[in-house]
Formats: structure tokens, sequence, C-alpha cells
DNA sequence: AAGGCGGGGTG
DNA sequence: CACCCAGCCTT
């Protein structure tokens, strides 16, 4: 399992790999070189962080964006926390983006890190991330270890389990230490655009001679698959309240989705669909938290459902509408433009922009009165 | 050590 | 449509 120590073809290895990467790395904006051949820290920060989650080809948006509302650590740090948010809107693991935030803060009090352990103790920041602002910032000796490298690292050797352990000391032996940001761009390229999970492209490798996968003849059998999670079945109902462009928001809490603001929902644990019965239940509840529930006669009309996944679960969320012509209750309107939102309203909210679009559309009478 | 946390992509 | 990817934090 071990990989061997000291690695017999790191020399081959390092110097096909760094020939590959020369020419076919990818141009990345967050790869800008200064004159001493280094990244800048602060944009290889966010870069890393964007990129934890989130494929390069979508990373690419919102880091322009991102650097645009934010281009340096104290225009970070001074900025409200919901400004964060609505620049990450739409990108998911929003804790991200809160740490992004709390961690400029602590910068601009403290200063920047200059190593790896000091970029380590910031929030949202873990060992990979440490590492690749370490390496490519500032030249330290730190192989990073991310999905790509794990999967690169499983393959050059055959193992079909790599643990954290194993592939941490494997890129540690196989780091070039003469270029240590150029080698862990490199392992990541690799990974990202030769060998990927599915269908590797063996053809494009630098590396078949020193591939034990490759010459196993089915490469993609590494790593393993791994187990995953199931997906629970998350049921509930959501009230609009306003207009689908100056609605009534709440802010979230907790660990789903907060700090984000989105309509007010009731979320139910629940197998199967919610009854009627149910759903008109959950939505009392619902209007009883937000002081509704003394006005008598208020009517609400279904919109629809929305699906909507988040890797763990299975969202399908019921919403309605306070009826046009009801009296419009003492609650906050407030255009959505102004605040950060997740996916799942803006599906939320669409399903009232199609209500109110398509009767128009087809020319039915049976929009808004 | 295991589970939670968004949002995508592909076959 | 089922199944894939994945770093950090909390518990």
């Amino acid at each position: 399992m071990k990989p061997p120590a000291p690695f017999s073809g790191a020399t081959e290895v390092r110097s096909a790999l760094l020939g590959w990467f020369a020419a076919q790395g990818r141009d990345l904006p967050w790869r800008l070189t200064g004159d001493d051949g280094r990244r800048d820290p602060y944009r290889v920060w966010v870069a890393e962080v964007l990129l934890q989650q989130t494929q390069v080809v979508r990373g690419r948006v919102y880091y322009e964006r991102f650097l645009t509302a934010f281009p340096s650590v104290q225009a970070l740090a001074r900025a409200p926390q919901e400004a964060v948010l609505k620049a990450w809107e739409g990108c998911g693991y929003y804790a991200r983006a809160r740490n992004l935030h709390r961690a400029a803060g602590v910068m601009v009090e403290q200063g920047v890190p200059r190593t790896y352990e000091g970029w380590l103790a910031l929030p949202g920041v873990g060992p990979y991330t440490a590492a690749a602002v370490a390496s490519l910032a500032y030249g330290e000796r730190r192989a990073v270890l991310d999905g790509n490298v794990r999967r690169v690292l499983s393959r050059l050797y055959a193992v079909s389990v790599p643990t954290d352990l194993w592939a941490q000391q494997a890129a540690d032996a196989l780091l070039d230490p003469d270029r240590p940001g150029a080698w862990n761009e490199a392992v990541m390229d690799l990974g990202a655009t030769v060998c990927i999970p599915k269908s590797p492209r063996c053809g494009e490798c630098p590396l078949p001679a020193h591939c034990q996968a490759f010459a196993s003849g089915e490469p993609a059998r590494y790593p393993a698959p791994k187990v995953r999670a199931e997906v629970k079945q998350v049921r509930g109902v959501a009230l609009l309240v306003g207009t689908s462009g100056r609605p009534y928001l709440e802010q979230r809490s907790g660990s789903l989705l907060g700090g984000l603001w989105g309509l007010p929902v009731e979320l139910v644990q629940a197998e199967s669909a919610l009854t009627s019965m149910e759903e008109q239940a959950a939505l009392e509840r619902l209007k009883l938290r937000l002081g509704l529930g003394q006005i008598e006669r208020l009517n609400t009309e279904r919109l629809g459902t929305v699906e909507h996944t988040m890797t763990h679960r299975q969202l399908s969320v019921a919403v309605f509408r306070l009826r046009i012509g009801e009296a419009v209750p003492d609650l906050p309107l407030t255009p959505v433009t102004e605040r950060p939102l997740s996916r799942l309203d803006h599906k939320m909210l669409a399903l009232a922009e199609a209500d109110r679009v398509q009767p128009a559309l087809f020319g039915y009478g049976a929009g808004e009165a």
C-alpha cells in the first residue's frame, strides 16, 4: 500500500508531468503570476475556496464576480456579510462565503499569514486550501490533496482505496521540492482534464509508463467508488406574500442556507408526498408563525410544487400565495435583487412568475384579476 | 469517524 | 433518469 519511498521514478514523473503542464496546463484567471513567479495570495485563496466544491467551468464566473465586487482583502473585510453572500448567490455551500468574510476580518486585524500553519488557522481554510495558498503564493513545500490528486495517485500506484493518510504520504513523496506550486497545479490539471473519473484519457496522459492502473488495463476501476449516504426526502410548504420580484423574505439561520434570505417555509421529513390535509396543516402552522393566524378567510392559492436536490436531501415544496385582492398583511416586502437567495428560493419565485406570465401568453383570462 | 452542507454534471 | 463529484466544519 505504501508508495515506494523514495519513489524511484519520481524524477521522471516530475519532469514528464511538468513538461505536459507547461504545454497543456489550463490558463485560469487566478493564475496571474507576479515577477517573482508566485501567485497573489488573495486571488489564490478566493479561487481555492471557490473551487473547493465547484468545478472550474462554473467557478470562473463566480470568481470574476467576486473579485470585481471585492478586489482586495480589505474590501472584502469591510463589506457587509450580506453583500458577500449576494456575490456568492447560487454557488452553494454558503458557509464558504461566510468564512471568507470572517477570515478577511481576521487578516485585516492580524495580517495576512505567510505560512501553511498560519493559513490553516483561518476559518474555512483546511489542509487543502492552506497547502494550495502556501505552495502557489509563497513557494512553501506543501503537497495539496484534493479529489483530483487522490484519483491520480490512486491510479499511479493502483491503490483502489486511497485513505487520507496514504494519499497524503504519496503526495508528499511525489511533490517536486524545487517547484511545489507548479507541481501541485500540474497534478490537479491532469486529474481535471485527463485522469478524469470516468473514461480517463490515457492516450493524452504524459505518465502512462509510470501508471500501474494503466498497466492493469482497467484504469477506470481506480479509485473504488465511495459508498454514499442516502438522500433524505423533505417535504414542506412555502408562502409567497407580495410578488415574485418583491416578496416578503425571511433571513434563514442555522447551517442550511444560513444567512441567505428566502420565502417562509415549513418543512417536514416525510417519505411520501404530503396529503392535502397535511399540506394545509403545515400551511396553517406557517401562517401562525407569520402572525397571520388571526386573519379570517385568508385565502391562498396553490401555485405548484418545486423539486430541489441538495445532494443529501430531496426537497419537494408546495408553494402557496396569498390571493390577489386579499388584504396585504403587515409584512415588509423586499426586492429580491437586494437580498441573497438560494436557487431553491429562486425556483419557488419562478413558479409565481410563470403563473403570472403564462396565462397571458396563451390568451387565458384567468391570470391575476 | 461520520454526517451535514449546494449545486452542478454525465451516461 | 440514476448516478457521479467533493473540502471543511460540526457533532
